[in-house]
DNA sequence: TGTTAAATAATAATAAATATCATTTAGTAA
DNA sequence: TTACTAAATGATATTTATTATTATTTAACA
């Protein structure tokens, strides 16, 4: 965090402990989960103070906001990576591959107009644990064709 | 789409309309965008109807919702391809890279328990609009040092 | 062309996010 | 240290976004 951005910035232990909530935990935690999480240490916070500091430190570039399935989620990741995101349930993990990153980044340079500054791949699919709550129902029925609208 | 997804959905002219103008419209529209739009045409329709319209034809994997700045956006475009991401006004726009597709889907093979199927990535930085508007702005003091909490 | 389940419009109800404001606090400088 | 001040907080009100309800309309199909 630069100088300049810190001028006027406020380390009270409201911002600090939802800061350190996301750095210890990279399961991008909702605002509810924020809320929860940090108010085991601090309980009387409230939670127009945590949607408050979301959304500041995302502003500050200390959090990355991500949305799957209409839900917002926050991290505090910035080495860049991947996400492998659930279609089924909606979860969302990291993934690394320094590969894909600069072959990103290699193609990022080559367009024009825009300034690409970092990338992300997102990966769709299914997760191994739906896959497994799969497996119990009931199989689908063969000789169906695809017919669009 | 599938005949046995089929029953027991109709063809009202409000789906078919909504559809229709997010296959025209491959700007990602918000709720309130299509609702506008559609709104041309059927001048009566409401905004509950778009709301659940939106959310039904994504289930039914007509529609793809994506999010960038807490806002929902729409698309209808299921050919795979990438997003160019402004930080800073969060406008989306499209971007093909056959290439990108291929790389990723076979770092994708790679991956134990998430089956994927498919991948989309997003290139973040800042777009010519924004780039422009910022020029007239004043520009940054010199000297500023990296200095993390 | 009659029947019926599904969809719609209008609106009420909920939920999510932001704004307000009196009070507290971190940062700074005397 | 202490005093000052802008920034942040907590509590709550307000706004905005989304979903639920229900009487009415309509598409699908026998």
């Amino acid at each position: 965090m630069k100088p300049t951005d810190k001028a006027g910035m406020k380390y009270t232990n409201q911002r600090v402990e939802i800061l350190a909530f996301l750095r210890e935990h990279d399961g991008h935690p909702t605002v509810d989960e924020v809320y929860d999480g940090v108010r085991q240490k601090l309980t009387r916070i409230s939670k127009a103070t945590v949607y408050k500091n979301l959304k500041f430190l995302t502003e500050k570039g200390l959090l990355e906001e991500v949305n799957v399935k209409g839900v917002s989620r926050f991290e505090a990741n910035f080495i860049p990576h991947h996400h492998l995101i659930c279609r089924e349930c909606g979860s969302m993990e990291d993934f690394n591959s320094e590969q894909l990153l600069d072959y990103s980044m290699k193609i990022a340079e080559e367009i024009e107009g825009f300034t690409i500054v970092s990338t992300s791949t997102n990966f769709y699919g299914i997760c191994k644990k739906c896959k497994e709550s799969k497996k119990s129902e009931e199989p689908k029925k063969s000789g169906e064709s695809e017919d669009e609208i």
